[in-house]
DNA sequence: GTACTCTGTATCCGAGGGACACAGTTTTGA
DNA sequence: TCAAAACTGTGTCCCTCGGATACAGAGTAC
């Protein structure tokens, strides 16, 4: 029972992300797969939840006992780890002829997709872990589109963080299925009815809301992160027209007033 | 067991987070506070995180028995907002003489902080909740900053989604004690290596990466977003002229670009 | 054919959330 | 003053779930 990391294995974890499929010598064959079980586990999760998702349950839709799994993997962690990196696949292709910013904002929309159609993946993506060779292939997507913009190796990656952050957190906030207008803001706005001298800025702001426009928060925030980006990389190449990856120009908003 | 919400008991738990405290009339006094139940709670979540959260522990070290958090509370989930609500706790005050930038910019901060400060929390923020009043209150903070600046009020509430989502997000990749350096760009690192066939973008952006820098991730997410912020805030601005006292003249030197 | 190895199964255990009934305590009403 | 009512903490029980272990059958190598 390794407590490391929730009580994942990494060494084996390693090996079913990382490793090639090697064919056992004897004894029977198996009748399951691992991207099977991975697949009956999404099934299950995409529609009870993580909570829904138990070991019992995962065999008995593969028609097996719930230790049978257990020949296949270390444990409901490893499990859920499996899930995920099948659960986002390969990273589409770049949209064609598009510059980088359309390649990000297509990148984005489509890791957005991936996450709202598996709502479990968030809570299976909190805290530290071992990427699989699929999300290293999203990764290198993002990082890809941005070279030769100017922006230093880390600048790449955090841009691809502020991404996939956005991404995910605004999948969280569309539930898949709900409806229409946004039951988040009616949320808010049933709780600040009759607290308006408590929070008159946020009873401003909710009178704005028209319950039929869709929620925009995804596009709003992609524009502005892109156009951030944007104005740094067009900042970069005025500053220093030749030769990218010199001294950077580093301009944290950070701190001070 | 009421399956609502991952087994959530709303009514309940709305009378706990916005309830007043009304004294009970009949028999013996409480022994217990729901204050000091969160902060039993708090104080072992972010030693041993969620998993290590059990009613057991907490009533272990509230010296009561297990049962008696009952009276007190529904159940685990309920526990865990109050804990939310008391861990996130009232907003800051916002620094004086600041412009909507500077709040934005200390705002997401002391929330970053704040996620950082109980690594459970991002796990326990994932899905559709009820928000408490503190958790109104910050927001209420990021409303109240941007009334005046153009924007309209959807728009301001996304800003908010966007700037607790960067701060959720980089608290969970910044671990509260880690190895300085950052251990999940060694990660990357150790896994490109040996596929940089693969991943050749992404060799590249590592090899860029000083293991003596601290992760400035955080920085640039939040400098990238407020520039895009500000960028479409001086174009309404641009746009429509008038509106006497409205947009006010913020332009402290050069920042950003 | 025999030994070895691998697969699926049956059984068992412990941890954890929570229901329920009961005893003790404090207040209210007569 | 005293009994009834209401509320608190406790002990006990149950169920679910993850996982360990031992075992029986299946298939392969020598």
């Amino acid at each position: 029972m390794t407590v490391e990391t929730g009580g994942v294995d990494q060494r084996r974890l390693f090996e079913l992300l990382w490793g090639t499929p090697t064919g056992p010598r004897r004894g029977p064959r198996p009748t399951l797969t691992l991207a099977a079980i991975a697949r009956a586990g999404i099934t299950i999760a995409d529609a009870d939840g993580l909570d829904g998702l138990t070991m019992q349950r995962v065999a008995e839709s593969l028609d097996v006992t719930k230790m049978a799994l257990y020949r296949y993997v270390p444990g409901r962690a490893e499990l859920v780890a499996l899930m995920l990196e099948a659960a986002v696949g390969e990273p589409p292709a770049p949209p064609a002829g598009a510059d980088w910013r359309g390649r990000l904002d297509d990148w984005t929309r489509q890791l957005f997709d991936r996450f709202r159609r598996h709502p479990w993946a968030h809570a299976a993506t909190v805290g530290p872990r071992l990427p699989g060779p699929n999300e290293l292939a999203w990764l290198e997507r993002v990082v890809a589109a941005l070279a030769g913009t100017g922006l230093t190796g880390p600048e790449q990656l955090d841009v691809a963080v502020l991404l996939v952050g956005h991404a995910r957190n605004l999948a969280q906030h569309a539930a898949p299925d709900d409806a229409p207008g946004g039951s988040r803001e009616a949320a808010f706005d049933a709780l600040v009815r009759g607290r308006e001298e408590r929070f008159p800025a946020l009873h401003a702001a909710l009178r704005g809301i028209d319950p039929n426009t869709p929620d925009q928060a995804l596009d709003f925030g992609l524009a502005r992160i892109l156009d951030g980006v944007e104005a740094l990389i067009t900042a970069r190449a005025a500053a220093v027209p030749r030769h990218p990856g010199g001294v950077d120009e580093r301009s944290p908003g950070g701190r001070g007033e």
